[in-house]
RNA sequence: UCCUCAGUAGCUCAAUUGGCAGAGCAUCCGGCUGUUAACCGGAGGGUUGUAGGUUCGAGUCCUACCUGGGGAGCCA
């Protein structure tokens, strides 16, 4: 019999075919058995009835305990009792595995159990559809970059000293020397644009904040494009059409999946361009308006981004931060030195920060003094230097935090659900 | 790191003023030809996070520690 995936049951409709799963759940009526079975594309009823089959294949029904690893042949037919509308009925089943008691059942379970059980845990539905939504999303990033001409550069994962300074790294030891695991590509990305002159990397990055919140892991996934002779306009539309483009590919690709997920995509189909576009001080105008405890001048608290995202129903720009509160490399804007030309996406529904960028400094004099102001290491950024002395052109790109970007396409409030095996604070096993 | 809440059966949770350790699910046994987290009957399953203290008596009160959840700061 021909081995066919769930997902594309509806065209053998009437015909025999195997399939090869696991035991999602199982019903027992006496002489009449339902097994609902999952095969990775997708979930269905068999119905098992004693008359149909063997004494053996009836008797081995018995002991098929949840998620025990099965191959079954029999006739699909269309059937309204059955979930998803088509239902098999089987005439032979064949057992690979009876599985121990499994430890997920289908009533709730804790945060903490589920996460020590996150091996098992990826298996449900809602973690499965998950995993599709953040692989179609990834997918997409790829695409629209590549679909541009942007070429795909590695950017290394050990490095030798901080990207942005004073963020506290991992250290390891690198033969007797000290190096740290990174927690951007950007540096590297300013150096590849020059050569192909549209980037991007897309790699992990870790930060070792002491931080324990639903937006934060140690561990991240980063997708950051980097463009030569592009300003801030430019990266801000390109940071606003490749959002829109993510949002739709998931719209068409994973309809499914958000509906697992119980996902209101009324508020997805609104993500549509234009943007709104504020500065760091109109969204301070709208802050004290609300009462925020926040000085203006200092960076915005969660609460603070919550308060400014649910003034719209899209993703909204914040740009031109000040100088003082953001990265040594950041252009200065020409109008007023105070503000550096970089900007921040804040998604909607209190989702906070997705995408930060900016237009980099590619004066070499400028750059060497900042690196002195915010006490960098010297040697260590001499490379970077050297890129501001041959052929150095204004350049800008940004970064977005695949989780956080998940975790808000998917409705769901923590990130630690957006990957399969998060490392948080305090939790790195399995 | 700080604030806050919690830890009782494999899981989710009860246990009155300090007075016999309980239920549902899961597991095992039995029943049922249309179940959707099926249902009905039965069985097994406990060092109440750890260590100390108060008390005739502690799951319950006190102290310390351990583990975890939620939040803050910081960040994508």
């Amino acid at each position: 019999m021909p081995h066919v995936y769930i997902q594309d049951i509806a065209e053998h409709v009437e015909k025999e075919v195997t399939l090869k799963g696991w035991l999602y759940n199982k019903t027992d009526k006496g002489k009449l058995r339902f097994l609902l079975i999952r095969d990775g594309t997708g979930v269905i009823q068999t119905v098992v009835f004693q008359k149909n089959v063997s004494p053996e294949v009836f008797q081995a029904t018995d002991t098929l305990a949840q998620e025990s690893s099965l191959v079954v042949t029999g006739t699909i037919r269309k059937d309204e009792r059955a979930l998803g509308g088509f239902e098999m009925d089987v005439r032979n089943l064949e057992v690979i595995q009876v599985a121990d008691s499994y430890p997920i059942s289908p009533k709730e379970h804790g945060t903490s159990f589920l996460m020590d059980n996150r091996h098992l845990w990826l298996r449900s539905a809602r973690q499965h559809s998950i995993l599709r939504i953040r692989s179609e999303i990834i997918k997409a990033c790829r695409d629209f970059l590549d679909d541009r001409g942007f070429t795909l550069v590695d950017t290394p994962i050990i490095t030798p000293a901080a990207c942005e300074g004073t963020t506290t790294l991992f250290g390891l030891d690198y033969f007797e020397e000290k190096a740290y695991l990174t927690q951007s590509g950007q540096l590297y990305n300013e150096a590849a644009c020059m050569s192909v002159g549209k980037t991007y990397c897309f790699g992990p990055t870790f930060r070792a904040e002491k931080s324990k919140t639903r937006r934060h892991l140690m561990e991240f996934w980063m997708i950051e494009p980097e463009v030569a002779f592009a300003d801030l306009d430019d990266i801000m539309d390109l940071a606003q059409e490749h959002l829109c483009s993510i949002v739709q590919r998931v719209l068409t690709e994973r309809t499914e999946e958000l509906k697992v997920l119980e996902r209101d995509t009324t508020l997805l189909e609104t993500i549509q361009s234009p943007f709104p576009r504020i500065s760091y001080h109109e969204a301070f105008d709208i802050l004290e308006k609300e009462g925020t405890q926040t000085p203006r001048g200092s960076d915005f608290g969660g609460t603070d981004e919550t308060i400014i995202s649910s003034q719209f129903d899209r993703p909204v720009i914040v740009h031109r931060f000040p100088t003082a509160i953001k990265a040594f490399y950041m252009q200065p804007d020409g109008e007023n030195p105070e503000l550096a030309l970089c900007m921040d996406i804040l998604a909607p529904e209190g989702y906070g920060e997705i995408i930060g960028g900016s237009q980099r400094i590619h004066d070499y004099d400028l750059l060497s003094e900042r690196i002195e102001e915010h006490h960098l290491p010297r040697e260590a950024f001499q490379w970077y230097l050297d890129l501001r002395k041959y052929g150095s052109v204004p350049h800008s790109g940004f970064g977005m935090g695949v989780e956080r970007v998940v975790a808000w396409i998917c409705g769901i409030d923590h990130v630690r659900e957006t990957i399969a095996f998060p490392r948080m604070l305090y939790r790195m096993y399995p």
